[in-house]
DNA sequence: TGGCCTCGAGTTCA
DNA sequence: CTCGAGGCCA
């Protein structure tokens, strides 16, 4: 491709997200990908300069005006910062050091804040009143949007002033419109609701509300402000500092975000970008970076600006949480009760700072409501910060054959399992579909023992995913009952044709001794694992729709195992949370043969746990009541904290509602402390669950 | 029957 | 964390 093409190609394609960006109200392509593409095409007009026209994308910042508002000229420019990506310490460091050279001795003190994702506007109070809002819109002339700001809330409508203090004459303030986090969840769900469009993600719903031609649709939409400076000023005096400009706008009324400070030195500001980086998924709002500012402002004034960008001012991103690849295969995994999930293959791409290369689609729904197929540019981020998901696919960039058809068909589900062959079923009613092989599935069973070994069933240490791959393959264990079967010489013997599969030279060959370790570790975990609980077995026997919360249930409900495998579908019915699904799923895995067998072989081979009395409804104080714990913890784990308030006859559950009785909340209790206050649930925090634990005489007083 | 609450199951990467 | 679905209550 020849520059001039490139240089083509990214000018349309930037022109499309701006159309999809500033006129639809609907991005298509992540910021990051964006970004990316202006800089690339500044670097080839730099490069050619006979290529550059005047029209190019590169010429203006951000937004052309809608015709819809009226314009209004900025009397002082609505500057841009220059932006250093996350990982160029090195620009920081650069940064500093320009500072420190303008600014004589000592090291130089920043004020430092969070950089909202929202949308920057001005704001004109004369004589202390708002006369006028507008939105930055290309720096020099934005948008006036005087009445939809005024619905905002936390916007003062007049400045506040201790009484007998003339108001400036004069008084622009500078800052960031945008939405909560919480109240973009709770908009979007009433808008689905109601059957309208859900806003796309916070930021855009903050644009696409202040742009909204009637304010009341505007005063609908839950806007929030922060000031972070100051524009033009008459008639008053501003303070010497940028920091304590920011606290006089304080006193006024403004809002400030919580985690604005100083920092000294290039140490302190990267101590900072850590730190707001670390605390950023908590926060309630969204931010894609920190911003430095020099807090002297005749030390900031004196350094000037570059273009529209000051040189006392940069902002620091964070990693990109949403970034384009390309989707290179679709496979289907298959799960411990055949559930068949395709994944998505992906080019390598760092999101939020992490690798990711693959992202599950789900199931096949989701995959139609997608139409990703391979070849496909997508959109990923990580969900809730941790898992990849597959947003949306950019179909202007799917491969096409010469007659403008796709290249690749649409995805369908296969008909017969990867794995052992066997149909794949489907459900009229469900989405999943399942592999019909039952345990002959060799991925079925693998997924069988790896869910009984693991930490909240057996727990048994040392067996992970790779030796279950090989255990299974090998035939050196088919039902968990093997396990218990294993001996020294078994393990060595599949050890070693693995090594001989994998080429890999026998260790015994090159050392002239047999390393035993990992297999004595193995064993060990599984004897310690003989020692366990009813709750534990029933939970690790992998009953369909008996997770860990129904495997307590019935275990306190029975206290044994025989009076479990006696019950009959009516006696099940009467277990809280047993319903006919489910009594009916444990009642048939009983009924089975070959699940008494493996039961019964299970006993021979030495498991044992605690037996007791049937104990019925569960008992105590806090008996009947949801208890919900939240953060950390300093004097136990949440675990252990939970069995205590279980003990005393509470459910601990894991979300908040409306039936919740209480909250523990620990340090940095994020969104499920903000929403039990919001529907006036009792909050405990540690000190008060201590004082009751000793009071219930389940910890020693002090 | 509909609308919460919960639970179960599946998932990624370091 | 998220989706889907079971259980329960009005």
């Amino acid at each position: 491709m020849t520059a001039a093409d490139r240089i083509d190609e990214l000018r349309r394609w930037i022109a499309e997200a701006d159309r999809a960006y500033y006129q639809l109200d609907a991005p298509t392509v992540p910021d990051a990908e964006y970004d990316r593409w202006i800089r690339e095409l500044q670097a080839l007009e730099a490069a050619h300069p006979a290529l550059s026209r005047p029209d190019s994308p590169t010429r203006r910042v951000a937004g052309a005006p809608s015709p819809a508002f009226a314009e209004v000229r900025h009397a002082q420019p609505m500057g841009s910062l220059r932006t250093v990506m996350a990982d160029d310490e090195a620009a920081v460091a650069a940064f500093v050091e320009r500072i420190r050279k303008a600014g004589g001795e000592g090291e130089p003190r920043f004020s430092v804040e969070p950089k909202i994702d929202g949308l920057a506007v001005s704001l004109r109070y004369e004589n202390g009143l708002l006369v006028q809002g507008a939105t930055r819109g290309d720096g020099a002339t934005g948008e006036e949007v005087t009445a939809n700001l005024r619905t905002i809330r936390a916007l003062p409508l007049a400045l506040r002033l201790p009484p007998g203090q003339t108001p400036p004459a004069l008084l622009e303030v500078r800052g960031e419109v945008h939405m909560p986090k919480a109240a973009f969840e709770r908009y979007n769900a009433q808008a689905i609701a109601r059957g309208e469009k859900p806003l796309a993600n916070p930021r855009n719903g903050a644009a696409g509300s202040l742009r909204q031609l009637d304010a009341r649709i505007s005063a609908g939409r839950p806007l929030a402000f922060f000031a972070y400076g100051v524009g033009q000023v008459a008639g008053l005096e501003l303070p010497p500092t940028h920091s304590a400009t920011l606290r006089l706008l304080g006193t006024f009324g403004f809002p400030l975000a919580r985690e604005i400070d100083v920092a000294t030195g290039l140490e302190g500001l990267l101590a900072y970008h850590r730190r707001i980086g670390a605390a950023r998924a908590a926060l309630p709002y969204e931010i894609d970076g920190v911003v430095y500012k020099v807090d002297d402002r005749a030390l900031h004034e004196v350094l000037g600006s570059t273009g529209r960008e000051p040189n006392g001012s940069i902002a620091h991103k964070f990693p990109a949480q949403e970034e384009l690849t390309v989707v290179e295969g679709i496979d289907v995994q298959v799960g411990r009760t055949g559930a068949i999930t395709p994944v998505a293959r992906l080019q390598a791409v760092s999101v939020g700072g992490v690798t990711v290369t693959n992202a599950s689609l789900h199931n096949a729904d989701q995959i139609a409501r997608l139409d990703v197929r391979v070849g496909d540019t997508v959109v990923v981020r990580r969900a809730g910060d941790v898992i990849p998901e597959v947003l949306r696919v950019l179909p202007e960039r799917r491969p096409c054959r010469a007659d403008g058809s796709p290249q690749h068909p649409a995805f369908a589900l296969p008909a017969h399992c990867p794995e052992c062959g066997s149909a794949i079923e489907r459900a009229e009613d469900e989405a999943v579909a399942r592999c019909s092989g039952g345990l002959h599935c060799p991925a079925q069973r693998k997924q069988a023992l790896l869910h009984f070994a693991s930490r909240r069933a057996m727990n048994i240490e040392g067996l992970g995913e790779r030796l279950v791959e090989d255990l299974v393959d090998f035939g050196a264990v088919k039902t968990v009952v093997d396990l218990y079967r294993l001996s020294l010489d078994d393990l060595l013997a599949m050890k070693r044709r693995a090594d001989a599969r994998d080429g890999v030279m026998a260790e015994t060959v090159k050392s002239g001794k047999i390393p035993t370790r990992w297999a004595e570790n193995l064993l060990g975990g599984i004897d310690q694992s003989r020692n366990t609980t009813l709750e534990r077995l029933l939970f690790a026997l992998g009953i369909r729709e008996v997770g860990e919360a129904t495997a307590k249930q019935l275990a306190r409900w029975f206290g044994s195992l025989d009076a479990l495998m006696a019950a009959d579908v009516e006696a099940l019915l009467a277990v809280p949370d047993v319903g006919p699904v489910v009594s009916a799923r444990i009642h048939g895995f009983f009924a089975e043969p070959q699940h008494r067998a493996i039961i019964a072989e299970l006993r021979a081979a030495g498991l044992h746990w605690p037996e007791g009395p049937a104990q019925g409804m569960a008992q105590g104080p806090l008996a009947g009541k949801s208890v919900v714990l939240t953060g950390s913890l300093d004097s136990f784990t949440r675990e252990v904290a939970g069995a205590h308030l279980e003990a005393l006859g509470a459910k601990v559950v894991g979300s908040v509602s409306k039936k919740t009785a209480l909250l523990i909340a620990g340090e940095e209790a994020g969104s499920k402390l903000d929403k039990a206050r919001e529907l006036g649930i009792e909050v405990w925090d540690e000190a008060a669950l201590i004082a009751f634990l000793q009071a219930q005489g389940r910890l020693p007083s002090v």
